[in-house]
DNA sequence: AAATTATACAACCGCCGCATT
DNA sequence: CAATGCGGCGGTTGTATAATT
């Protein structure tokens, strides 16, 4: 189905190619991968065209060491989300999901176990009165009150914003406020402790997301808040609801 | 200084969901 | 409904460079 028909270059990208590759984007913009190699004269294939410009070319991307506040944020959101690279990504301004993948993995692993260990005493696994067991990344929830997204302002914002970006990465600009900061980062520090809590708690009864007939995205959430919010103050967070307040 | 080992990261591979035919 | 093709994703590998012996 995919596989190439005839050999295609592979390996290192040589600087001619990344010229070529450029000019293509630059003229017919990024998109329509399988025509790219075509016009750009460039005997890839659409895979190898759309990850270099992706991971690499794209003006987009800002390269250089981490930051801490990127670092943190690197670790809780895989804390939240597990190996999604590409939404931990889109949280993180200019930096793809390679990057991510690859920081995370040579600089953070190894370290995140040790220090998940090491910060907390509670979950200490040679302790068998705990009966540690591993557990996927589950969805997450958060107080209403203090994490925002259910507000109609927010998502007002977020969907306009969402509507005019691009859907690839590296991330839309939609969560930098007018200094460049990550808007919804406080919020999420203010609530780590809330949600470990639950987390290990297991209060994370399944709340009711049916939504009936086609509505927006807002509205949807309105409907969610409505059923549940006034009368739990908390909100589920599965796929479908962070999809909506992350579009 | 040379050999070996560890690290960082670019790139590839296989799979998936979705849209189209 | 099945086949096909596409964009996209995460896991993994290959290799250049740095650090260590």
């Amino acid at each position: 189905m995919e596989g190439p028909s005839v050999s295609v270059r592979k390996g290192a990208w040589t600087e001619e190619e990344d010229i070529l590759l450029k000019k293509c984007i630059e003229k017919y913009g990024a998109g329509e991968w399988h025509l790219v190699s075509a016009r750009a004269g460039l005997n890839r294939c659409r895979k190898s065209c759309r990850l270099r410009w992706l991971n690499y070319l794209s003006p987009n991307i800002r390269r250089g060491v981490f930051t801490n506040d990127e670092v943190d944020l690197i670790i809780r959101l895989h804390k939240l989300l597990g190996n999604r690279w590409s939404l931990i990504a889109g949280r993180l301004a200019g930096r793809t999901a390679n990057d991510v993948k690859n920081y995370y993995n040579t600089h953070l692993l190894k370290k995140n176990v040790d220090r998940s260990l090491d910060l907390d005493p509670r979950l200490n696994p040679s302790d068998p009165k705990l009966n540690i067991k591993v557990i996927k990344p589950r969805p997450q929830i958060l107080s209403k009150k203090s994490f925002p997204i259910c507000s109609n302002e927010y998502m007002k914002i977020n969907t306009t914003a969402a509507a005019a970006s691009s859907t690839s990465t590296p991330a839309s600009d939609n969560f930098l406020n007018e200094n460049g900061e990550i808007m919804w980062w406080e919020n999420l520090m203010m609530n780590e402790d809330e949600t470990d809590y639950q987390l290990q708690q297991g209060l994370t009864d399944d709340i009711d997301l049916s939504v009936s007939g086609e509505q927006t995205a807002n509205e949807k959430l309105e409907v969610i808040e409505e059923d549940n919010c006034d009368s739990l103050g908390e909100l589920y967070l599965d796929d479908e609801l962070w999809n909506l307040v992350n579009p």
